[in-house]
DNA sequence: CTGAAAGCGCTTACAG
DNA sequence: CTGAAAGCGCTTACAG
């Protein structure tokens, strides 16, 4: 491989001339410049990436720490967070951390020794070790769909999960419903725990004491909402609607009662949160609460952009509106 | 942030100790070593990956070049790709290329820039600035999902698209189907050229003449298959059966047929191509190919580091075996 | 506008 | 087992 030694040899300058040429540094001769980058195609040489960072103090990576890209939303979210930095010079190392405390640790400290411009990161469990890490890395970080931990002064974006859950009951108890069943994401999880909140509140708000029995958590999957259902009905007989935490949930909500031939809307109303694509599907039409997924990857990374920028640790966090979308799987309860 | 000087300095020794008790080399005192390993964090010491990266030639990064994150197909590999490089200690740079050719091109530049020790790639337009690109690089690379161009020896993995679509045709003959109508993906798509080629050799192997009406190529989505199952039906009403290049056109498919009260499989077979979650949804089950989609990545994975350990720029390639999978959208012909 | 020199933070022969 | 020195491939004041 050919360096930028060798291409100042082929021209006969220094290598300080060239490197001024490649930077397009002003106090370059127009003509020498022209000279450098011919016979840089001519001896095909590439610029070192690592060299000139080392030097500048800039990698030119940002870090992209999600739970799983394999989650549909997530790979919405890291497809736009691509595109916007690649399309600022910056390449994306990203990692999975499946969740779990040591990889989130693990990809911290990479972002250390990589010299890692910046982060985006939604982690599920930042202890103090975790926080501490956050602190030494002095890098602008935004936190996409988590919030970050008291002390640290870190701007987010998400979308209004809280509202978004409120508005989802609000469209519940507008069609007659009381008695509403809640099928819950894990216990640890942020969105699950907001929404929840939502669910609750909303209750209360209108004087109904929520049923102990109308409240399931289990998983995130399918099956676990295919799971809850079954449960629920045997629970909480009275229950006329029932609001999944998130669509997956809600999808198999909507398989158990099809199995069980219980029509959807007529004897439940299902809701559900996230509009994923499948929920658009001829025969499911579930109702559900948008969130603008693609747009939260893209705010995420333009804010990080802005961050490096203007040489700014913080910023105002972005939190973005949810959206009712009303399909075919909520009718007025039956009296 | 403090450097391997520093911690000389607070040890009082030099920074080539330090270096080895850092690396583990096998001259150096135990003692020292671990006087060492504590004040490194005590001064919260963290190596610079890039000076050490620079002098050592191995930047510990691998590149994965996928036309889109958001693709399911690619989801999954990139998941199962991250998951066992990292545990081997490697960072996973990625790129979408969103199928565009400059997009490919730049991150084989990038590539070369960061010295990236090896990539898994998915190219979709490779010319010859592309392949002259490739062969510079002097790197492990493996092809995930494609075939490397003429003249490239390197490996790739993938799944016998050819192989999984007579498998298709050979389940639809044996229904008594003869008359099967094609929704392809776009042309320029090499999955899709190959089940378009196992479409046309099963139906010629049994001495049937493929009607040119039969054959649509559209996009790869569901819509386009909603509406290429329209124009089919319009075009080719002799036709009893559907062979769909993926799941996607597939549901779209039987999306069109449900919305025009044609029963599946009574009066329409319908089989797909991939196998994806949504598939084998409770009002969908789509007969289909199957491809195994993570271990795909994870082969990928192993296949780079076994080239990485072994200093080898070649290695055998992996053909993965697909699987056929019936559900409920494919019977027997009416005669 | 150009060049010589120092230095980014490491590793690795080489000598002891 | 340890240290001094050279060097990885760049950039950037500094001097001219």
């Amino acid at each position: 491989m050919p360096t930028i030694k060798d291409l100042a040899k082929e021209l006969g300058v220094s290598v300080s001339t060239v490197s001024r040429a490649l930077n397009n540094h002003p106090d370059i001769r127009q003509e020498t410049k022209q000279e450098v980058l011919e016979a840089m195609k001519r001896i095909n040489y590439t610029p070192n990436a690592l060299a000139r960072s080392l030097i500048q103090r800039k990698s030119n990576t940002i870090g992209l720490m999600i739970p799983d890209i394999t989650d549909p939303f997530f790979s919405a979210m890291a497809h736009d967070v691509e595109e916007v930095l690649s399309d600022n010079g910056y390449l994306v190392i990203y990692v999975n951390t499946s969740r779990r405390p040591d990889k989130e640790k693990r990809f911290l400290t990479s972002v250390l020794e990589r010299k890692m411009d910046g982060i985006i990161v939604t982690p599920d469990f930042l202890d103090e070790d975790g926080i501490e890490l956050l602190q030494r890395l002095k890098i602008p970080v935004v936190f996409l769909r988590r919030r970050p931990p008291q002390g640290l002064e870190m701007p987010f974006v998400d979308v209004d999960h809280y509202e978004g859950a409120c508005n989802a009951m609000d469209y519940l108890f507008s069609l007659g419903h009381k008695e509403i069943g809640f099928i819950g994401m894990p216990q640890y999880s942020f969105t699950g725990k907001e929404r929840y909140r939502g669910y609750i509140d909303s209750l209360q708000k209108r004087g109904l004491e929520p049923n102990p029995k109308g409240v399931i958590w289990d998983g995130r999957t399918m099956e676990c909402g295919s799971r809850s259902m079954g449960r629920l009905m045997e629970e909480y007989p009275a229950m006329t609607a029932v609001f999944a935490a998130n669509d997956l949930l809600g999808i198999g909500a909507l398989e158990w009662l099809a199995a069980h031939d219980i029509s959807v809307p007529g004897q439940m109303s299902v809701i559900g949160f996230d509009n994923l694509e499948v929920s658009n599907l001829h025969w499911i039409k579930l109702s559900t609460v948008a969130q603008p997924r693609k747009e939260m990857g893209r705010k995420a990374a333009e804010l990080l952009m802005q961050m490096l920028l203007d040489n700014r640790l913080t910023a105002d966090s972005i939190l973005l509106n949810t959206q009712l979308i009303i399909r075919q799987t909520c009718s007025e309860a039956k009296i």
